[in-house]
RNA sequence: CGGGGCGUAGUAUACCGGUAGUACGUCUGCUUUGGGAGCAGAUAGACCGAGUUCGAUUCUCGGCGCCCCGACCA
């Protein structure tokens, strides 16, 4: 898209009560906006960031089976009754319509997905199959903060998985850990989130989570080395040890929680009576797993972990554009100006997602601006360049600098 | 929810018991155009309420909001 028609607008200092790096620079960008404590707009760029994040996990959800759902916010009071957790759980929004109603604005959907699987599940022949969502959950957090990063409404995918029994359960849950390890993988944060074991309830032995490494957050990991897992401040407290291979040096670290995998087993399935007729006629309830990724959560992630002292850095999978084509007094210059049209329509005719500063500005606004925004590569054209006959390509990551030929720069996006 | 800090133009800040100044932004015009450019002009502000006072943006109290530490976060 051209810049000239984006209503958002860059800052040079960002609100002084913000202290999270996540927040500094995705205002500063304009890719979010702050409505109240922990609650946000999403703005064009941002909102961009966060579909990717989505596509990225929808396909992944796909390709594990998962079928998509939405569910809704709004949840009659007696669905959270019927598991106890309208009086348990203290972080639950709660409603009342003007004729007295009640409802709990969701943050999780157990109460919902389970009652509503009564209808389809009847057989282990319908069994197993697992449904996601993606949808904004509301927590009553008595202190939002570190900015996107613990908010009160927060968009999330969350799957529900349902089973004949728990050694089904484990195969499914077994096979999301290299699902989820895909995901953050491609968000461009893998090198640094680990699987970690996390206390399972009083229903399994654990549960896992997924945990980036980054001074911004707010758990304690102790990271082993050697397998490549993390164990959790609860876990490694009443055994010292990687649960995996025994190991005893394992370094500490602060993370931030980007997802997490949860054996419900019959938790759910039991309050609202949901079961199925095994093969010998006998009704057996039906045993679940859920698992939890926060899309707000990586996009503020991947800002703490890759964001640098000129801005925001994407990675190639979930930037906003892949190109930001710079141009250089092309209001005056009608050449510069039709160079950087006609590479412009000839990569969006490619399917590029190409956004083109067509704005009369000084060229080093331009470039704090580019900067800022972390688009993974910068193309400039300027009379400059129009003399070389070639384009300027930079890496925002690297900052390498290169002079291609129209053909190379095309190249680079033809498979 | 306990503790702490802070609320002044869109943003960042300054001064002051006598109604507020600067920078950036925004708007107009001209000049610029390779790292947030220059000149001229314009625009725009004391969170809310009560109290003290001749007079409160300033002092006191309360509320609300924001940030930080802690607790909490299936």
């Amino acid at each position: 898209m051209k810049q000239s028609q984006l209503f958002t607008k860059t800052r040079k200092e960002a609100p002084s009560d913000e202290v999270a790096k996540n927040a500094k620079l995705l205002i500063r960008a304009g890719f979010v906006d702050k409505l109240q404590a922990g609650v946000y707009t999403y703005l064009p760029l941002g909102l961009r960031v966060l579909k990717k994040i989505e596509n990225i996990i929808r396909e992944e959800m796909n390709k594990a089976g998962g079928q998509e759902i939405l569910m809704p916010s709004l949840h009659p009071k007696e669905l959270w009754q019927t598991t106890g957790r309208w009086d348990t759980m203290d972080d639950l929004y709660k409603v009342k319509d003007s004729s007295g109603r009640e409802n709990a604005l969701g943050p999780t959907h157990e109460e919902v997905v389970v009652p509503l699987m009564k209808q389809f599940i009847s057989s282990y022949r319908n069994l197993p199959f697992s449904a996601y969502q993606f949808q904004n959950k509301f927590r009553m957090e008595l202190r939002a903060k570190s900015g996107i990063l613990r908010g009160r409404e927060f968009l999330m995918k969350d799957m529900y998985s349902f089973h004949e029994d728990e050694a089904d359960l484990t195969r499914f849950y077994e096979a999301m850990k290299g699902v989820y390890a895909r995901v953050f993988e491609r968000a461009g944060i893998g090198a640094v989130t680990y699987l970690t074991f996390a206390s399972g309830g009083s229903f399994a032995k654990y549960s896992h989570e997924f945990q980036t490494v980054t001074p911004a957050g707010e758990d304690t990991i102790y990271v082993c080395d050697t397998c490549r897992v993390a164990v959790n401040k609860e876990i490694i407290e009443e055994q010292n040890t990687c649960p995996s291979c025994g190991n005893k040096d394992l370094r500490k670290e602060t993370a931030i929680e980007v997802g997490n995998i949860f054996e419900l087993k019959t938790r759910f399935s039991e309050p609202f009576k949901l079961t199925y007729k095994n093969k010998e006629g006998k009704e057996q309830a039906v045993v679940m797993g859920c698992y939890g990724i926060g899309l707000g959560r990586i996009l503020g992630t991947v800002v703490e972990v890759l964001g640098d002292d000129n801005g925001l850095v994407w990675p190639k999978e979930i930037a906003p554009f892949a190109m930001h084509l710079v141009e250089l007094g092309g209001s005056k210059d009608a050449a510069v100006r039709k160079e950087a049209e006609s590479l412009y329509v000839e990569l969006v005719a490619l399917g590029v997602e190409v956004l083109w500063d067509d704005r009369d500005m000084p060229g080093g606004a331009k470039f704090a601006e580019s900067d800022l925004m972390g688009i993974p590569v910068r193309v400039v054209v300027s009379q400059k360049t129009l003399e070389a006959g070639k384009f300027e390509v930079r890496e925002r990551t690297s900052g390498k600098v290169e002079m291609q030929t129209r053909a190379d720069v095309l190249g680079a996006y033809i498979q």
